[in-house]
DNA sequence: CATGAATGAGGATTCATTCAT
DNA sequence: GATGAATGAATCCTCATTCAT
């Protein structure tokens, strides 16, 4: 039996169970021993793979920033023609977060709280994710307006998030069509 | 000069001081002793005007609501051509986040606490807002793409978020030039 | 129009909601605030007849005493025989705490609480109250057993107590009959 | 010696710093914090044994309760004469009252305050204690008259707190003559 | 006299963190 | 490493009391 495997399993069952929490009750509504418990865990545990709270939320950032990125560049073909690429990667990071609502969730409270300033430290670190990557090379070859990267993100990840949000509502849910129509839109507006 | 504060005023330093400090600290990280003390009034005086905290919170949310909406239509000529209400109001909506980052902070915390289920509660409610009233009479009438409200409205208030957010940043200012670009292309996309 | 009636009223009007709300909800449950909108006056109105809520607690004692005393000596012939003036008196008291149940209530909160001590102070004030004198006549008299006024008191009293709030219960209701079995009980068991 | 106390020891430990500050102050009085420091521990500890200060409240009735029984009926035989048993059980009583008073002002306390509701929710409990199932004994047997279980149980009781009150009074003492009178005058009241 | 808004000390409760086992 | 009892600082909220009107 293989403790190194049972040791990053114990720190993922934290992560996935602080997700969940996060997501449904808030940081403020969730002690670290509601997410011990959830996760079948002693509170004193949670202390040994991260220092405090706030690593613990700040090192979920990650780890979850990692896997959308992973899932959303998944069967990425970066010699595929741009338009397609741009849909589709649109479409991915879209249903991902409908899939994983809690992602969603825990990252829109992550970046209206005062974490960010932990991650975002200075503007180095900015616009180096593989999206933004995706983007500039976008506006670099000419595929799309000679605009601010700031103004094209926003344009891109804006209606993702919006979206998304839109499609984890009880009260409607967007068919591929919609989908289809609403990148459409994004697209035809940043086009060169 | 009357240092005498009517109940309104007061009510009103409350919510100024409620909004910056969440906006700086969070909810978790502004306790009303603070808010108190930044609005120049005891802790109980709190409690004559807001039966919790909650409750401050979501009020702060009704009234923050209001003066956005009286804002973005302060100078709204309903006979105008439809375009360019359409750009008017885009920009207005972004202008004022700019103006006042606490309130968007706020209301980015806001939607993403789980605060919004004491305010939505059903489906009724939403879509009543003005915003969404005057992108469905361009639906309606022709001017915009006819798809479901959820997109329309996902992709105006999708990009103005994430337009204000990025306007925001202590790194990056939107000219006025930039901002048209932005509405430009939102309104290339989803005009008819 | 008599405005020293009118204070008297007041007066009467905030022990009596205080008599009710101090019964249902106990002292620490019953703030000086509701005390005042139930006997619909201000808050500060209660600070001109009483200089505290202790003052306003105890005072409520003397009154309530007073008005039980009146109650249970009203028709009191002094000149009458001894047993039956020790029946009528007994039942009379029985009656009162079953009619006025709050008075019950506020008397036994009272006497366990912190209060007493304020009413009290030396042995001086003890046992100079109707009953007591009643009592002490007919232990002089020769009516009664040659015991210390303590055990007579104990004796009458407890019994009173015990009947009454048993009366007072929801599951049970004591009977003319059942009152004069009680009575007799401690008469057989006190009498010389 | 053993400094590390069990989990019940601890909780001993609260209650006795329970009983004894709130017999001094009232329930009112006493707040949790001072309770933790009679007790020797922190605030947060007490939150571990009992999730609210009304809880603690309600399990140390229970537990105070129990006592009392295991006391009052320690060296009681069930085979010996009805009268003595009777005699023994009262005197009992009267004498744990004495010697422990904070229980005593507890009880008194708690059946006159709101809790009382919290513990006797509907009758079937009532009467199912030791003292009325030997008072029923008695009356079953023929020992004593065929009165209702509350009017025997309100002479006995009645009888037991008031002649115990004036027992811890600091003006008076009873002397075991005075004990055997009084329960002399409770037994020939009730005796068949 | 009466009012009730304002005060702020005090109290119940929570929860991140520690540490002895 | 893992545990979870213990800690106590921090926070929300209550309410007796005051005082300007």
């Amino acid at each position: 039996m293989n403790v190194q495997l049972t040791s990053a399993e114990k720190k993922q069952a934290i992560f996935e169970s602080t997700l969940r929490l996060i997501s449904d009750y808030g940081f403020h509504g969730t002690p670290i021993s509601q997410i011990a418990q959830h996760a079948g865990v002693a509170t004193g545990t949670i202390y040994h793979y991260f220092a405090s709270k706030d690593e613990l939320i700040v090192e979920l950032f990650r780890y979850s920033k990692q896997k959308i990125q992973d899932a959303t560049f998944r069967d990425h073909d970066a010699s595929a023609e741009y338009h397609n690429r741009f849909v589709t990667t649109w479409i991915n990071l879209v249903k991902y977060y409908v899939q994983y609502p809690q992602v969603l969730s825990f990252f829109e409270q992550f970046y209206s709280s005062p974490y960010v300033k932990e991650i975002f430290t200075d503007e180095t670190v900015c616009f180096q994710d593989e999206i933004s990557l995706f983007l500039k090379e976008g506006i670099r070859d000419g595929y799309i307006k000679q605009l601010d990267i700031n103004i094209i993100s926003a344009a891109f990840l804006g209606t993702v998030i919006a979206t998304a949000k839109r499609g984890t509502s009880q009260y409607f849910k967007f068919s591929e069509e919609d989908l289809e129509n609403m990148v459409g839109i994004i697209w035809d507006g940043i086009k060169k």
